[in-house]
DNA sequence: CATTTAATTCACCAGGTGATGAATTCCTCG
DNA sequence: CGAGGAATTCATCACCTGGTGAATTAAATG
């Protein structure tokens, strides 16, 4: 609740209810639906998530949402823009020594996902693995783009590198679900530090120990 | 494709398209759309799926759903349900030393993925992370029934001995995710040794290593 | 054989879905 | 001031959803 950004929506579309027409002063309209698709898609995914919901928690009528963006796809794409550029994170873990790899990896993660990100994150999470289709591609993307990097440089026959990925990864993936899904306690509230020491060792060993 | 028992569905089906009334011959059609609706549930999770597309798969009519089953939730929690009792498991898990007990957990999260439970498996993971309010059912469950049971006469302060049961999660959900849902190679198809002997350290030193 | 019971199909219902087009009102620019 | 464009609402559309009730046919039971 109470997000930064723009106030308190249907004030005055609650003021003006049933009258037609343009309103007076600057609209804000859109981010309204924009905040409240980022929620929604955060807590329902992409299908339990309906356009008329979403117009409802902005405040606005069903029909401002084809008037800002055309349909769901791209309400569901702007909504969950992520603000770091990936490709600038992941270039950054390239340029770090493999030995020092894990503890970067760990704290990038905590970063993103204690970042305003989160909504986006959860909503692009419960949306991927709704489906068999989008499970699919976040392979295919999280495959070549992520694990490539993740282990770059990284000693070892090519075969044996890609299975450090694919376990780090396991680690990865499980605090994120553990910690920011489902929310288990108390891991979920724990310090980002305390988190840093307890599961960056274990990183550390997928990625560079003895296998 | 290919599953073993009742044979191939829409046979009579197809071959009496339109005919009304009761078909001669011992009639199939509830495992049909058990089968059915243990794959699409799966795929697509519980609200990704509908009863039509059951129904077409399993080369029946809509109508026949409500006949065997009462509406969607019982056919759900019918096609779901786990050939393994999981208090049997969870009770086998606090009776083995807790130094030995990272690799049985692993060992049974394999084999019961590799069973025929996984259809069930990813439809209730599919279904459950894809809404806020079943996610809150399954943390309690989780938290309550197997964080306790997992954790059992491991040595240290409670709040402690529940942090690394947290940790333990995050190892065990995400291996779950990258090999099963997921599916990244190579680990998706490494032998469930080599897997055991991979992951199974890491789980022991979250449950009774130094933290 | 007659009666009951189960399996199957069809024709619906009320409600929700994403989407469209017109009508209305206001702001801005000339 | 007048014209055009942007914001807003309303009334729809076609489709899909889970679900119901009746009609038809076969099997099981007496």
């Amino acid at each position: 609740m109470s997000l930064p950004g723009p106030g308190n929506p249907a004030t005055h579309a609650a003021a003006s209810a049933g009258r037609r027409g343009r309103r007076g002063g600057a609209t804000a309209s859109r981010d309204h639906i924009l905040n409240a698709a980022r929620k929604l898609f955060a807590e329902h995914g992409f299908d339990g998530t309906s356009l008329r919901q979403v117009a409802r928690a902005a405040g606005v009528d069903p029909a401002m949402i084809h008037h800002f963006f055309n349909g769901k796809d791209e309400l569901f794409a702007l909504s969950v823009e992520l603000p770091a550029d990936p490709e600038e994170v992941l270039a950054g873990m390239a340029e770090t020594s493999p030995d020092q790899r894990a503890e970067l990896m760990v704290r990038t993660v905590l970063r993103l996902w204690e970042s305003p990100a989160q909504a986006g994150l959860l909503a692009f999470l419960r949306g991927t693995i709704g489906s068999t289709a989008k499970t699919a591609l976040l392979r295919e993307a999280v495959a070549r783009r992520v694990i490539t990097r993740i282990t770059a440089s990284v000693p070892g026959p090519p075969q044996e590198v890609a299975l450090r990925g694919t376990l780090v990864a396991t680690q990865i993936v499980g605090l994120m679900m553990v910690r920011y899904v489902v929310r288990l306690e108390p891991l979920a509230s724990a310090p980002a530090e305390d988190v840093v020491r307890l599961v960056a060792p274990a990183v550390q060993r997928y990625l560079t120990g003895p296998i």
